[in-house]
DNA sequence: CTGAAAGCGCTTACAG
DNA sequence: CTGAAAGCGCTTACAG
């Protein structure tokens, strides 16, 4: 025998027909206990594992899921941002414990390989993360869905969106940032981050700042959000250098996420400004670099384990064909020091 | 036509045979251009895909590369080491540029899911990450040699060892990290790390920092080596603060890795020490963290973009069949604070 | 519980 | 340059 073996050569050693191997090797039913173990012997002996693709082929599923992580084509490529890494390694391990096997691929959102590993049986569904802007993405999402893509996203829940969308609270979690600001005496607090329906993880983060400013009976005052769409450092690091040279007045900040929060915590210091004594600063995300900069970042804590596990678990599902819907992942609040917390 | 058109399908429109689209679409030259562009022009628009499992069956070979990252199920499995993730980022995009599809997967060593991917049929070759202690993995790599596996790891490069290993030259970088704690009149340098043949990538900055020290006619005392084999941030805390208990005199800390240095900063703080004034601390990686901790970290690069595209690049022409050996990157040392140059 | 047979969707040597 | 045919290695309905 040259080469791997197949499914004839357990048969021919171990006496039996090859449709009996590839029974016994599936755990079908219809084999008897002493027959499964000689070919399940024969088969640990040899070194045998059933051919993937010839599996995958007749049965028309491929057990496999796709990630797809959206890059955006203009900032530098070798950083990609940590959140989405660290779900990257909970998927990982999502998958593994289903019997799944990943492929990842990252992608820039004009092209479209998204079909491509469905169309080409690659995958049997895909998790689509990084889909920051809605604006841009939706029409793609629009196509997956009519075309009758199994996909799950990571992003903001919103009615009436094509797909399953598995999301953080960013209401709340936003809401618990402000109103712990607000419990540390601050009262001009700014917000740095989009506010607009383009971006809707941003939006829902800031109105849940809105709605704990309402709630402590303070104005809104549109100065004091600043856009920032991408969460990216240097972002962050414009945005608060531009409140810082139009002269508004804060005595805080909540960034949309945690790379905007750092870009913003330097900006302050290299403007003369202390961390936390003249500014308090929240972020969002909880990546890791959050418990290692000056002063460790306060911020809210999206459980990338959990959304790893639901995301894969949501999909898994909708490729079966069993009904499932959106679903929202709590956000809870860090406390370190960039906010001055006792 | 109910499902997914077939090569049939496009025949059928085309009016060819079957043989002829498959031609035309992996771009043989057997096909007059004119049948080629009307073929082309149906698959475009039935959406038509080549099946993967299919093609790669029939071929013998998936285009797949899979990626084993390997981790130590002692620690936490949520934190995996940045520098390897950013090593993922980079495959990523190399395997894409070659077209190759990538899985990836998190390994234990005491699993033998290796041979797994290439029995399955599931890849072509396997990239191992994350196999710092060789004590440990040689046996299973010896195997995975024997069993004729297309792999190629990265990690030291080491004379006789199984397979074809892709690495950063170690002892380059050690050395350079040694000479600048050196040049800023640092004396009583210790390094936290471990200097044993059982971690040769560790083992190989310590022997950079012994030419370092030889070179410019140093000592160099034992009681300035404390061992620490995993580079997790505590180890490294741990290990200071074994120094700092024992009483042993330093003015500088060469960590074998930026984790380590991290927790070695921690710990250095803690007991009332300033970094860099009373003690400089360089580091080994440049994960991205170690620009945005206090002070910011001097460290030793290691170019992950170019690795990742080594390896990917190398292990094509392993599965080629192309001779193809073990090569060496630079190390760079990149300086920030922690150190106390200018 | 087991076997013979069909077929998943391609690729490619062979013949023309 | 094109077609008919074999075959990659499985899974599963069918018959017993």
């Amino acid at each position: 025998m040259k080469g791997k073996p197949t499914s004839f050569d357990i048969a021919y050693r171990a006496g039996v027909s090859q449709a009996t191997v590839s029974r016994a090797l599936r755990g079908s039913g219809l084999v008897s206990a002493e027959t499964r173990s000689k070919i399940e012997a024969i088969a640990r002996e040899l070194n045998y594992k059933v051919d993937k693709n010839a599996s995958s082929l007749r049965r028309q599923r491929a057990e496999t899921i796709a990630l797809l992580l959206f890059e955006d084509p203009t900032s530098d490529q070798s950083m990609i941002n940590p959140f989405f890494l660290s779900m990257l390694g909970s998927i990982t391990h999502a998958c593994a414990a289903e019997g799944y096997d990943l492929l990842i691929s990252f992608q820039q959102l004009s092209n479209d390989w998204h079909a491509d590993y469905l169309d080409s049986h690659k995958a049997d569904g895909i998790i689509l993360l990084g889909y920051g802007d809605y604006l841009k993405s939706r029409t793609k999402l629009e196509e997956l869905a009519a075309h009758g893509t199994r996909f799950v996203r990571w992003g903001a829940v919103v009615e009436g969106q094509p797909g399953v969308s598995i999301g953080c609270d960013n209401l709340a979690g936003g809401r618990a940032a402000t109103e712990h600001l607000l419990q540390l005496g601050r009262r001009n607090i700014a917000f740095v981050g989009s506010a607009s329906a383009n971006c809707p993880e941003f939006f829902d983060r800031y109105r849940g700042y809105v709605a704990a400013l309402e709630a402590a009976g303070l104005e809104v005052w549109p100065d004091l959000q600043v856009d920032a769409t991408d969460s990216i450092e240097h972002v962050g690091f414009e945005a608060t250098r531009h409140m810082i040279d139009t002269g508004v007045k804060f005595d805080a900040i909540f960034a949309a996420s945690d790379l905007l929060a750092i870009g913003a915590i330097r900006a302050l210091v290299e403007s003369g400004r202390r961390v936390p004594e003249d500014v308090a600063v929240v972020g969002f995300d909880d990546i890791p670099i959050a418990n290692y900069v000056n002063p460790p970042l306060t911020t809210v804590l999206q459980d990338t384990k959990r959304a790893g596990e639901l995301l894969v678990d949501t999909l898994i599902k909708l490729v079966r064909g069993e009904p499932i819907g959106n679903r929202l992942l709590p956000a809870q609040l860090v406390v370190r020091r960039s906010c001055g917390a006792k």
